[in-house]
DNA sequence: AGAATCATGTAAGGGGTTACATGATTCG
DNA sequence: CGAATCATGTAACCCCTTACATGATTCT
C-alpha cells in the first residue's frame, strides 16, 4: 500500500518561494539559498538535494522548465511555477504549522518568503500561528487534566512541551512588536 | 570514505539503559517502552526498529545475548550489558545533549533513566545541561554581535534561538524545583 | 597552464517506516 | 474454533547525505 501522492505540504514547498517572484534556474536558487541573510541560516540543503527536489517538484507539476542554451556550459533549466505551484505555494505560505518541532526550519522558512512578500502577508501569518500554538496550549491541558499522573517523567515532559509552546508565543509577539518599530528593535538584539 | 564507527553517543543507547537493571529480552523492552509513563511518550519506535537497534547494538559489542529456549515459542535472546556497554550507557546518562534539537526526545530519555537510577544522578545531569545551555546563549551572543545584520530575518531567527535557549533553561529549573519538592508540584500542574 | 567557478547531475550507503512472515499459545 | 498475544524477524521502499562525474570558463 503506497501513501498516494497526497497533496500533503511539505518543507520542499518552499523551494517555491524561489520561483514565485521570477523564474530561475537551480544554480540560482543554491546561491540565493547560500546569500548573507540567507535561508541556510534555517535550512541547509546540499546542491544534490537541491536538484533532485527541483526535479520532483517538477514531476509533481509545481514547477515547469524550459531549457536556456549557454554557448559554452551546460544549459540553465529556468524554472517557473504552474498554477498548481503558484496555489500550492500560496497555501504552504499562508498556514501555520501544526506541530512543534516544525517551528524550527518551516515555520522560519515561511517567515522569511511571507516576509518578501508584503507586511499583511507575514502579521496574518504570525496571527495564524499564534492561535494554532494557542490550541496545543489546550490540548496539552486536556491530555494533562486526563491522566493525573503524579510521576516525575511524565511531569517533566507535560512541563517541558508546555513551556516549549508557552515560548514560541512569546516569540510570535516579539516578532510582530519588530515589525511595527523596524530597524530599532534590531540593534537592542547586540 | 567511511565514517570509521566513531564512538559517538547517540540516542540509540538510551536502549542500553533497560538491559541497565537487569538482562532483558526485545519484547519485555518494547513492553517497557509502550507502558503508561513509559519513554514512548517521547521517543516511540517500531519493534522492527527495536530490533534492529539491539542487533546493531550486540555486533558493536555493547550488548551481549544468550539464548533462553522456551517450551513452545521462539527462544528469547536475552540481553546483558558488556563492559563497554555499561561504561557507554554512563556516559551518555551523564552527559548534557550539546544541541537544541537534542532537547525534545534525547536529553528527555536521559531524564527518564537518571531519574530511575538516583536522584542525584537526575540533579548531576539537570546541572550540567543548564551549563550547555548558558554556554549556547554565550555563543549565540558572539553570533550576533559578529553579524550586525539589521535584517528582520535574521534578528527573528537569532531571537527564535536565544528564546528557545532561555525557555529550556527556565524548564530545567522547574525540573529541579519538582525534584525538591516532591508530588506537590505535580499537583499544581492540573 | 593551472585553479577555481559555473551548472548540471549520478551512485552508493545509511537510517527509518510500512508491511509482511512465522509459529505457537491462550482466551472466550 | 477463531482472535488476540507472544516473540522474533525480513523485504521493500523512501529520504537524506557524501562522494564522485562532467565539461566548459574565467581568473591569475
Amino acid at each position: 500500500m503506497r501513501t498516494p501522492a497526497a497533496t500533503t505540504l511539505t518543507i520542499e514547498h518552499t523551494l517555491l518561494g524561489f520561483v514565485y517572484e521570477r523564474p530561475v534556474h537551480g544554480y540560482e536558487i543554491y546561491q540565493r539559498l547560500s546569500a548573507p541573510s540567507g535561508l541556510w541560516q534555517v535550512w541547509r540543503l546540499k546542491q544534490s538535494q537541491l536538484y533532485a527536489l527541483l526535479t520532483k517538484l517538477e514531476e509533481e507539476n509545481y514547477l515547469a522548465a524550459t531549457l536556456q542554451p549557454q554557448e559554452a556550459r551546460p544549459p540553465r533549466k529556468i524554472y517557473s511555477l504552474t498554477e498548481t505551484g503558484h496555489a500550492a505555494f500560496q497555501a504552504w505560505l499562508t498556514t501555520p504549522v501544526t506541530h512543534g518541532r516544525q517551528m524550527r526550519i518551516e515555520f522560519l522558512a515561511k517567515l522569511y518568503f511571507a516576509h518578501r512578500q508584503a507586511p499583511a502577508t507575514v502579521l496574518q501569518l504570525l496571527e495564524r500561528q499564534t492561535t494554532a500554538c494557542q490550541q496545543w496550549l489546550d490540548e496539552l491541558q486536556d491530555q494533562s487534566a486526563a491522566k493525573l499522573d503524579p510521576d516525575f517523567f511524565a511531569y517533566a515532559v507535560q512541563q517541558f512541551r508546555r513551556n516549549q509552546v508557552e515560548s514560541f508565543l512569546a516569540w510570535l509577539t516579539t516578532c510582530q512588536q519588530a515589525l511595527r518599530t523596524p530597524t530599532e528593535s534590531y540593534k537592542l538584539l547586540i
